[in-house]
DNA sequence: CGCACACTTGAGTAATGTCAAAGAGTGTGG
DNA sequence: CCACACTCTTTGACATTACTCAAGTGTGCG
């Protein structure tokens, strides 16, 4: 899956293709180009990190095109995957100044950087905007503490059916059907955000294979939804609070 | 444990207990005789729920004494309990307009209730406190992704070392010396934070015992952290980002 | 004093992890 | 264009951790 940088030339915020999406959504075209003038944006190779856990913090970032993950990583070399990033996800909040994961390319990305003091001071003079961003905020939490109930209370086979509904409601948006999901990600990063090991993810995706509620060829990547319901019930997601 | 509710007939803003700690510290003294306007305060028994996951979320929570839980459940009685908030925390954060967890005090406690507009024009009017909310958010976000890290990389031994060393950093407020400290909750609670069983949480403590390097008597709730170093070294916190 | 509830400990089990190896796709260089 | 090397995925056999079930201990409260 090849991410296109297209006219970087004349790239705008008003042409941003996540211009609808997430932080930038709340602003007026007025706005939008006085957002324009203080932003810039970057490139990272796949496997690129964006930033380190620890890292003094002075920039947020927008995704603009491409995948990341959030990593915490244990002195041994466990490692926990908190989250996936997509176009219009914002990241780089931080605790105490600092970065409180580190993140790292999935895909090659491209994304927006904003000065800290920069999305503070906008934070300041537009009303919606602070409202928004404490929207967000306040999603990321939800998630998190959802991903946490995952995490602590459910079975392997339940875990993976939570993250294929999970993701085949983030595929909702790109043109595959609407069975139809496409992993970014490889099934040691599944296994890393979902607390197991990668023998475990795959042989979970085997066994639902071979129930027939999902089907996928060879390269394991595009996973088509056969029985929706059943992954459903096995997910116990029983709030359908879902969504990344 | 009491919790005394002392003269309640005077209770005002100023005089109150958290009055330095959490979302109140930003006010001066002219602010909060004006938030002392439009809060008011309320008791709940051990046991009670403040709100449940899923409803309809008008107002936000600052905890003024005792201790509450925050829950999740599955369908099938399983629960997680996400995190444990106690004195000048606040609650009531939302996504889509629906508290994403449920709470419930275990102990007595007493609240300072926020109708949501009322925080929100406060924010408004009060450059200080947006950044002053938006930091006890961001670092809500750090601890969940810490909390994450543990129920999906740990072992069990690594879990309750981790939340020991929480607990006593916790207590460095309340004087029982600095290697001292009182668990509020149960040693279900336990488990259902660390996501693993009462069983195993005792079995753990137990160790913990023989080895020397906790000690508590029988009610096992008052705990003398004999040797941190030890269970710094168990809990793998590596960058020493506890702190609840 | 005795009941209820929380905590603790033990024995056996089930779920997931570990280790090892094979299969499949991709890219590189001869 | 093919062969080799590399990485990712998958599967199998076995080990281990943590869970389940059960019983016993202790404490506080009525």
């Amino acid at each position: 899956m090849l991410v296109q940088q297209k006219n970087t030339k004349i790239e705008t915020c008003r042409y941003c293709l996540v211009r609808k999406k997430g932080i930038c959504e709340v602003f007026g075209d007025q706005d939008i180009e006085t957002i324009d003038r203080v932003v810039w944006r970057r490139n990272l190779v796949e496997g690129e990190c964006l930033y380190l856990e620890g890292e003094e913090s002075s920039y947020f970032f927008n995704i603009i095109s491409g995948g990341a993950k959030l990593v915490k990583d244990l002195p041994d070399g466990r490692t926990q995957i908190t989250g996936f990033v997509y176009p219009g996800d914002t990241i780089g909040f931080s605790e105490c100044g600092k970065y409180s994961c580190s993140v790292q390319a999935i895909t090659p990305i491209r994304i927006c950087v904003w000065k800290r003091e920069v999305l503070l001071k906008t934070l300041d003079s537009h009303s919606r905007f602070r409202f928004h961003l404490l929207d967000l905020i306040q999603k990321d939490l939800a998630v998190m503490q959802n991903h946490a109930l995952l995490l602590g209370s459910k079975t392997a086979l339940e875990r993976v059916s939570s993250f294929l509904l999970l993701e085949l409601e983030r595929s909702k948006g790109q043109n595959l059907g609407d069975k139809n999901l496409y992993l970014t990600m490889l099934r040691k990063d599944i296994a890393e955000y979902l607390g197991l090991t990668v023998e475990t993810v795959c042989r979970i995706f085997s066994e639902l294979k071979k129930l027939e509620i999902i089907y996928y060829k060879k390269p394991g990547r595009k996973i088509t939804v056969k029985n929706v319901e059943y992954l459903k019930n096995y997910s116990l997601n029983c709030l359908e609070n879902t969504r990344i």
